[in-house]
DNA sequence: GTTGACGTAGACAGATTGTCTCGATAACTT
DNA sequence: AAGTTATCGAGACAATCTGTCTACGTCAAC
């Protein structure tokens, strides 16, 4: 009898490899990266082992699977709070706001080792482009309003938006926060003559 | 017969730990984190597996000591290029170029992953509050000259900047890192009324 | 009601873990 | 040079994990 069943294949399918991958989370936040098991994950589930095989082919995908996972509803969570009728520079901190306090969230939930790694290298990350891209396109609106510098190009001022509000993470309460999304826009300033 | 001898035990000893977290981050970029195993460390770095446990009593650990041994390096190379008779605001910008560069080659030679993981939370990690003394010093002293804003904490600028210049891991190439470093400077200029 | 998919305990061979032993080797001390 | 101390590591051991497979009960889709 299996332990997990929802009313349709689909969404079995989707509650199956959710608990996969939460028990991934939650067994690195505990042990470490290094030493989280298929069998660990699959107990942690609740499912069977050969069941985990049929959905993930190890460990390392169902880090990956995950990874893609949280960025992509942090890019919901961001596309909901970005008010399409304001005006660019407002949408734009809007947006940092949210990614700040996503990741001041996500460091506590999950622990630094699998925060840190929620901001790993990209080129073989899609979900994480999508993010830049989001970021990226947010920002190219604020340029053409003057709100934020040109002089440098809108992929490099989105990456490094992204990892400056990583740190949100390690700082201990919400003003803290606030402050460093003030300090990261104001690097978008245009600079002084 | 040992595979790894040097004149001294002490030496020898140090010589047989740098091995391991070697070839530790040499087989995270290679299969990732999840897959790694004292065993393969112990082969890739030439010495038997009861004498790495001997040095280390898990995986997890020899990431701790390769983290450690990473951030101490990197404050040493900081060390190295802050001239202490510049003006603070030439020592800062020195320090947080040499960091970017460190990070853009980091993220070269290690990896996404370990690269990442250099930039974990910090409440677990002594060498990485020494990093961030280091760049809040440099900052304290900026702030006294009136080059750097004095409205937020110096701890909390020193943050936004180690982080930030994480970015220098994931761009293409070093006009883009002198860039970065310019954004990051500029978000620590005081604001404008 | 039928069909196909799913779950899973257990089996299997192979690998890894963590600890231990003990002989060979090397550093240190005298 | 000789004696002492420390290190190394292959192999052994029991336990666990890996990756795949089987067979059968259960369940969703049709």
């Amino acid at each position: 009898m299996p332990k997990l069943w929802t009313e349709t294949i689909d969404a079995h399918r989707a509650a199956v490899r959710d608990a996969a991958m939460n028990a991934m989370a939650a067994l690195v936040a505990q042990h470490g990266l290094v030493a989280v098991t298929m069998s660990q994950i699959a107990e942690r589930a609740g499912i069977g082992r050969a069941t985990l095989y049929k959905y993930f082919p190890d460990a390392q995908a169902i880090l990956t699977a995950w990874h893609e996972r949280q960025i992509t509803e942090h890019l919901d969570q961001l596309n909901a709070v970005v008010d399409p009728a304001a005006p660019a520079v407002v949408r734009l901190e809007a947006g940092l706001r949210a990614y700040a306090h996503i990741q001041h969230h996500s460091a506590r939930h999950h622990g630094g080792e699998l925060a840190a790694l929620l901001h790993r290298s990209e080129h073989v990350d899609r979900a994480r482009q999508r993010l830049r891209d989001f970021v990226e396109q947010l920002l190219a609106q604020a340029v053409r309003d003057g709100d934020v510098r040109d002089d440098v190009a809108t992929d490099e001022l989105a990456t490094y938006c992204l990892h400056a509000l990583t740190a949100a993470g390690t700082v201990p309460h919400q003003e803290a926060v606030h402050r460093l999304v003030g300090v990261t826009m104001a690097g978008l300033t245009a600079p002084r003559p």
